[in-house]
DNA sequence: CAATATGTGTCAATATTACTGACATAATTT
DNA sequence: AAATTATGTCAGTAATATTGACACATATTG
């Protein structure tokens, strides 16, 4: 009757502690470059995958994002009065505002996702690519099937 | 001259966003259930470290939180108010309060770990246990130093 | 013992991120 | 023409967090 160690349960304890510190970790630094624009964490969500989907309605930003558009309504119009995302209207259907980064967004986010990657890349180094291939394969597994397709793993939004 | 595939960047920004859905996705579940007892994410989480920390001090708990007092005293006090957690003198130091779970808590913390722990468990059982390995090695690297120390990987706290 | 430091609690004011509900406008589809 | 879609905006509210100030009890140090 050998005892598993560590018991079932303490892993998985485990793991949602290992979430819970690694998710602050990784968001700590990008918050902090945030602050000197007078953004947050919303703002670089919005940056982030408007870069990653150029030319994104605000719909499916609203989508991707699961948040009420009363909420992004504050975050989106202070990135454009600020100037790092053009809205234009989208010609095929000119009810919608297509979203894309300026210069000064690109810049931004770049700069956001380099801090943020740093920690990712030393991490991966440390571990190994059979690490992270299980690190990958479990976080997918983690998400949300419906934020799947969300997951830009190989295929950007189309709109 | 053999192109790595996917590049690097594109590697490291799919691992940004597989901690953001996967983070999203499980703290949603429980945010549900903590909303039928008008609490939220904050009391989880004083509701867990309490849990895996028996006779906390107020202290080493908001060490680990990494929020202000203030912030904890309006979760901490409702939790108390609502019987989820007791708070007596500490024995030796009388200005210490220890925190620790009512039976009432105890049976919330449980519901919540449940539901986060069998998303956790479904994930590892769908990636095998070399996967789980990766997972958990990637994370920690990613963990800030200081915060390694309050992940209870084996150990937990002493006061 | 007196002074200082520590642990806790609380008051007040503020910020960020989010919510619901209601309504307006423009453009597209039926 | 009517209904639907996409977007925007106004008003009110909530949860989570902040900073700063102060009070009090207890412990430690000189």
């Amino acid at each position: 009757m050998a005892n598993e160690s560590p018991l079932p349960e303490e892993d998985l304890r485990q793991a949602l502690e290992l979430l819970f510190f690694a998710y602050r970790g990784f968001t700590g630094e990008a918050d902090a470059i945030l602050a000197d624009f007078g953004l947050g964490r919303a703002h670089h969500r919005v940056i982030y995958f408007v870069k990653r989907n150029p030319l994104l309605s605000v719909n499916a930003l609203l989508s991707i994002l699961k948040i009420t558009k009363q909420s992004l309504s504050r975050v989106l119009g202070q990135l454009v009065r600020e100037g790092f995302i053009d809205q234009k209207t989208d010609k095929v259907d000119r009810r919608r505002r297509t979203l894309i980064l300026t210069d000064k967004g690109d810049e931004l986010e770049a700069r956001l996702t380099a801090c943020q990657t740093a920690r990712i890349s030393r991490a991966f180094e440390a571990t190994g690519p059979d690490g992270v291939e299980g690190f990958k394969k479990v976080l997918i597994e983690i998400i949300n099937e419906e934020d799947r397709r969300d997951y830009t793993g190989g295929a950007p939004h189309t709109g």
